[in-house]
DNA sequence: TGTTTTTTGTTGCAAATGCAACATGTTTTT
DNA sequence: AAAAACATGTTGCATTTGCAACAAAAAACA
C-alpha cells in the first residue's frame, strides 16, 4: 500500500528519461530557507526527496500556524491551496526537492513514455497518503480544548511506536503552532497533565500513562 | 483544471464496460441514512454521483464534528483515514454513491481497458480537489478564536459568489459543529459581529460588510 | 570559549469559551 | 391540526485560553 518513492517500479535509466520529458527540476535547500512563498504562483508540484520542511502560514495577527509537516515523499504545492491563502514552505533541514508541473502529471504523455502511468499511480498513492495526513491533522484541530488536542496528538505519536512513549518531533514552541494554541497555555496544560498523572516527560521524550 | 465527473472524457458505452471491469457498485441512500459507518473496514472508495453528505465524528464527550461536507464528485473512504478514528458518512440529501475498490483504481488494469488511465487521471484531479478542500478546512480550524473562524469561513463562502453575500449551506447548529465550537458561544459571537457592523444576517442569508 | 539567540517554564490577569438552562420559533411527524 | 422534534436566540457563571512579561536553561554562533 505504501509507496516508497515517486519512482517506485521505474528503472533508473527510465527515471532520467522521464525527468527530462517532464521538465522536472531538482533543487537543494539549506535548513531554514524558503522553498516556496506566496509570491510564486505556478502550478507546480513539489516532492520532498530528502529532508524535512514545514508548510506554514501567518494570519493577520502575526500568529504562525504550522499547517503541515513534510518529510520524504511528501507532496506540496500551490495547486493544493485555495487562491488567496498565503502559505510558505520552509526547510527544517537541508532538503532535496523535485518540482514537476502539475500539468505533466495530470495529462497523458503524448510521447507515450512507457512508465508515465506508473508514475501517475505513484502520485495517486502519495496524494492518498497526504489526505490521510490532513485528516489526522483535522481530527486534532477539531478537538475543542488544548488538553484534548495534546492527548489526541500524543496518542497518534504513541501509536507509531511499540511502547507508549515517543520523542516529540519538534520543539514545544512549534508544537503550539502545530496545535494552533497559545504556547504558554499549552505549557500550563502539559504541566497539568503531568500533575494529574496522564503523562511523564523528560525533555522531548514523552510517555503516556495508561491507568 | 476542474474535472466535472470521474467519467469525464470517457464514452458512455465505455463507462458501462469499465464499471463492470472495476466491479463498481452504485448505491442509493435516502436523506439521513448512514452511507458508511466505522464497522465496515473495506478498502473501498466512495464517489458522490449526486446529492450531498457529511463526514462526521463523535468524540468521547459526545461532541459531534462535521469533518467534511461532501457534494457531487467528492471522494471519501476508509483509505483516507487513519485506522482507529471512527468516522461515519451520513447522507444530508438523497444521494447516489459509486463504490470502487481502491485497488482497482491504484493498480493498472490487466485487461488493458483503454480508458483506465483516463479514469486514473480523473481520480487524481478529484483527490487534488479534496486536498484543496481539506486545506481550506484546516485554515479555518487553525484560527484561534470563534470570531476568526467565522470570518474565515464567511470570507470563503463570499468568495464563491459575486456579491459579498451568501446563504449558509447548513443550519447554525451544524455550523458550530463544522467550526468545532460551542453553539451558544458561536451565536453570541455572531451577535457581536452584527452589532459591530461586520455582517448583516437575515436567517441563513449573510452579508459581509466591507467598511 | 564567551556571547547571543532561542527555547522552556512560569505567572497574573483580562478576554474568550464552554456549559447548562431556558424561551421562542420553525419544521416535521402523526 | 395538534404534538413532537428540532433550530434559533439568549443569559449567567465557571473554566479555559490568550496575552504580556519575565527568568532560567539550552542551543547556536562567532
Amino acid at each position: 500500500m505504501e509507496v516508497k518513492s515517486i519512482f517506485e517500479g521505474i528503472e533508473n535509466t527510465d527515471v532520467l528519461k522521464m525527468l527530462k520529458c517532464f521538465e522536472a527540476r531538482k533543487m537543494l535547500f539549506k535548513k531554514d530557507r524558503t522553498i516556496i512563498s506566496n509570491i510564486i504562483n505556478v502550478k507546480t508540484v513539489g516532492i520532498i526527496l530528502s529532508g524535512t520542511a514545514n508548510i506554514i502560514r501567518y494570519d493577520y495577527n502575526g500568529n504562525r500556524s504550522i499547517i503541515e509537516k513534510l518529510e520524504k515523499n511528501s507532496v506540496f504545492g500551490e495547486v493544493f491551496s485555495r487562491v488567496g491563502s498565503d502559505i510558505s514552505v520552509i526547510a527544517t533541514s537541508d532538503c532535496e526537492v523535485l518540482f514537476i508541473d502539475y500539468e505533466h502529471i495530470i495529462k497523458r504523455c503524448k510521447k507515450g513514455c512507457s512508465y508515465h502511468s506508473t508514475l501517475t499511480d505513484n502520485v495517486l498513492k502519495l496524494l492518498s497518503q497526504k489526505i490521510v495526513d490532513l485528516n489526522e491533522r483535522l481530527e486534532i484541530l477539531s478537538k475543542r480544548t488544548i488538553r484534548d488536542k495534546l492527548l489526541s496528538y500524543f496518542e497518534f505519536l504513541a501509536s507509531e511506536s511499540p511502547r507508549r512513549s515517543f520523542y516529540l518531533p519538534f520543539t514545544y514552541t512549534d508544537l503550539a503552532d502545530y496545535l494552533s494554541v497559545d504556547r504558554s497555555a499549552m505549557m500550563r496544560e502539559i504541566k497539568n497533565l503531568k500533575e494529574e498523572g496522564f503523562i511523564k516527560t523528560n525533555g522531548k521524550h514523552i510517555t503516556l500513562i495508561s491507568y
